[in-house]
RNA sequence: GUGGACGUAGCUCAGUUGGUUAGAGCACCAGGUUGUGGCCCUGGGGGUCGGGGGUUCAAAUCCCCUCGUUCACCCCA
C-alpha cells in the first residue's frame, strides 16, 4: 500500500459514518422544521466569486484556496466556504423573484489548504443555513437559535454563544479608522502580523491571541461603541430576542469573522473540550453580499457548523450512535453442492425485505456458524439435501422446517 | 507557514548500554467436534520496525533528510 489519502483528507469508515449520518439526518429534519430548504451548489466555482466575497486580503484567499486552471484556462477554485456559492445561485436563478425570505441549507465538503490538526482538515464538511431577504433582528435570533437547537439535538451540552456586532457600511469604516489610529499609536508593541494587518485588515488584529497584543487590545476602542443608531438598535433587538428565547450569550467585542462580507451580527458557538479548534458553528449577517454580486441590496444572515468538530464533540460527550449492523439471517450450507439452493433462498429473503448473508467460500459448517455469530444474526438457516433447519441463535434452539415455508416463518419473526 | 512530541503486525503496545531467524495481547484463518456459533484448547498466516541515506563488523535502536500523525501557533466552521 503506497498510495494514501492526501494529507488533510480522511476516509469516514463504517462504524464512524453512522455518526455522520445522524448529524446529517438531524440537520435535514430540523432545518425543514424551520422552513429551510436544501440547496446543492458545485464543488468548484469561478475563482473571482471567492476573491470578491471573502476578501482579497484574507488568509483564505491569500494562501488557502485550491485554485487551478481548467483545460480552457479558466481559473476555478474548490469552494472554501458555502455562503458565496449560495448567494451566487440565488442571483443566477433569480430566486428573489419569489419574494419574501428565501431560506436555504446545505451539507457538503469544502477545501482549504491549511496545516491539518484536530478538527481541521483540508477537505472538511460543513452544514450551514442562509436566510436571504430580511434585515429583521428576529431572523438573526432565529439563526442563532437554530444553530443551538441543532447542536443540542445531537446531544452536545457544554455550548456557549459568543456574540458581537461589527456594524454596517455606514459605521464600520469610521470604527476602522479609529481602530487604525489606536493601533498605530501602539504599533511598536504589536507583533509582526498585527503590524501588517493594521493597514490591510485592522479588524483582524482584534483576534490576535499573542500576550503582548492582547494586553494592548484591552484598551482598544470597541466596535460596539461606534455602532450607528440603526446598528445599535438592531444589536439591542437581537440580544432582546435571544434573552426572550432563553439563550445565554457572552458579548465578545473582539469576535471578528475572517471573511470580509460580514456585517452587524457575528456569532460563534463554542464547545468546551475541543482544544484549539473549539468553534463548532459560526456565522453572522452579510447584508452587503447580494449587492456585491450585482443584485438588489438584500440583507441576509446565516451560519455554518463543522461536521468533524460536531463528531469530535459528540465523542467527547459520550454520545453513542448505533453502528447500524442489522443482518437478520445467515444461510449455512451443508456442502458446496447446495450453493445454488442457497443463492435462491438468499434472493427470496432479500426480496422479501429480510436482510440475509451467506458464505460463498465453501467453508466448514463450523466456520459458517462463526461467521453467523460474528454478524450477530438472529436466525441461521441450515440448507442441505431436503428441507431446512432453522436455528434460533439467541435461544440456541433449532427445528426442521419446510423449505418453502422458510421465508414466511422468518417474516413473522422479524 | 512556525515550533514540540511521535511513527514496530489489522488494532493496542513490548523490544534492555546498537549484537544472531523482531515479540505479546486482541483480531484473523484452521483444527479439536464425521457436518452447529459464542467459552476453552491447539496450531497457523501476517511486519522492507513510515521511506531514503549515513555511521558501524553489526541499526527497530545512533546521525541526517524526507513523508506522515499529533499538539500548539496561525487560521477558521
Amino acid at each position: 500500500m503506497t498510495i494514501k489519502a492526501p494529507r488533510g483528507t480522511e476516509d469516514v469508515l463504517p462504524g464512524e459514518i453512522e455518526k455522520w449520518q445522524r448529524i446529517e439526518q438531524t440537520a435535514r429534519e430540523l432545518f425543514l422544521l424551520y422552513n429551510y430548504r436544501e440547496i446543492r451548489t458545485p464543488l468548484f466555482e469561478d475563482t473571482r466569486l471567492f476573491e470578491r466575497s471573502i476578501g482579497e486580503s484574507t488568509d483564505i484567499v491569500e494562501k488557502e484556496m485550491y485554485t487551478f486552471l481548467d483545460k480552457k484556462g479558466r481559473s476555478l477554485t474548490l469552494r472554501p466556504e458555502g455562503t458565496a456559492p449560495v448567494v451566487r445561485a440565488y442571483l443566477e436563478h433569480k430566486l428573489y423573484a419569489k419574494g419574501g425570505v428565501n431560506k436555504f441549507f446545505y451539507i457538503g465538503s469544502f477545501f482549504r489548504y491549511e496545516r491539518p490538526q484536530a478538527g481541521r482538515n483540508r477537505q472538511f464538511y460543513q452544514i450551514g443555513v442562509e436566510a436571504i431577504g430580511s434585515d429583521s433582528p428576529a431572523l438573526d435570533a432565529e439563526v442563532i437559535n437554530l444553530s443551538l437547537h441543532f447542536l443540542s439535538s445531537l446531544g452536545l451540552k457544554t455550548l456557549h454563544i459568543a456574540l458581537n456586532s461589527i456594524g454596517c457600511s455606514a459605521c464600520q469604516p469610521l470604527y476602522r479608522e479609529k481602530l487604525k489610529q489606536f493601533l498605530n499609536e501602539h504599533i511598536d508593541k504589536l507583533c509582526d502580523d498585527c503590524r501588517r494587518r493594521t493597514e490591510s485588515n485592522p479588524l483582524r488584529v482584534l483576534d490576535c491571541k499573542k500576550e503582548g497584543c492582547v494586553s494592548i487590545l484591552k484598551n482598544a476602542p470597541s466596535t460596539l461603541d461606534f455602532l450607528c443608531p440603526a446598528c445599535k438598535e438592531h444589536f439591542e433587538s437581537v440580544k432582546h430576542y435571544l434573552k426572550m428565547l432563553g439563550l445565554n450569550y457572552q458579548i465578545a467585542p473582539n469576535l471578528v469573522r475572517g471573511l470580509d462580507y460580514y456585517t452587524r451580527t457575528t456569532f460563534e458557538v463554542v464547545h468546551s473540550g475541543l482544544g484549539a479548534q473549539n468553534a463548532v458553528a459560526a456565522g453572522g449577517r452579510f447584508d452587503g453580499l447580494v449587492e456585491e454580486f450585482g443584485g438588489e441590496s438584500t440583507p441576509a444572515v446565516g451560519f455554518a457548523a463543522g461536521v468533524e468538530r460536531i463528531a469530535l464533540a459528540m465523542d467527547g460527550e459520550g454520545v453513542k450512535v448505533s453502528d447500524g449492523k442489522q443482518t437478520f439471517t445467515f444461510i449455512a450450507l451443508l456442502g458446496k453442492e447446495y450453493l445454488e439452493g442457497g443463492l435462491l433462498l438468499l434472493n427470496e429473503l432479500r426480496r422479501s425485505g429480510i436482510s440475509a448473508e451467506m458464505d460463498y467460500e465453501g467453508r466448514s459448517l463450523k466456520s459458517q456458524f462463526r461467521v453467523a455469530d460474528k454478524l450477530g444474526v438472529k436466525f441461521t438457516i441450515i440448507l442441505g439435501q431436503e428441507g431446512a433447519t432453522l436455528r434460533d441463535m439467541v435461544k440456541g434452539e433449532q427445528e426442521e422446517v419446510k423449505r418453502e415455508e422458510v421465508v414466511s416463518i422468518l417474516k413473522r419473526e422479524k
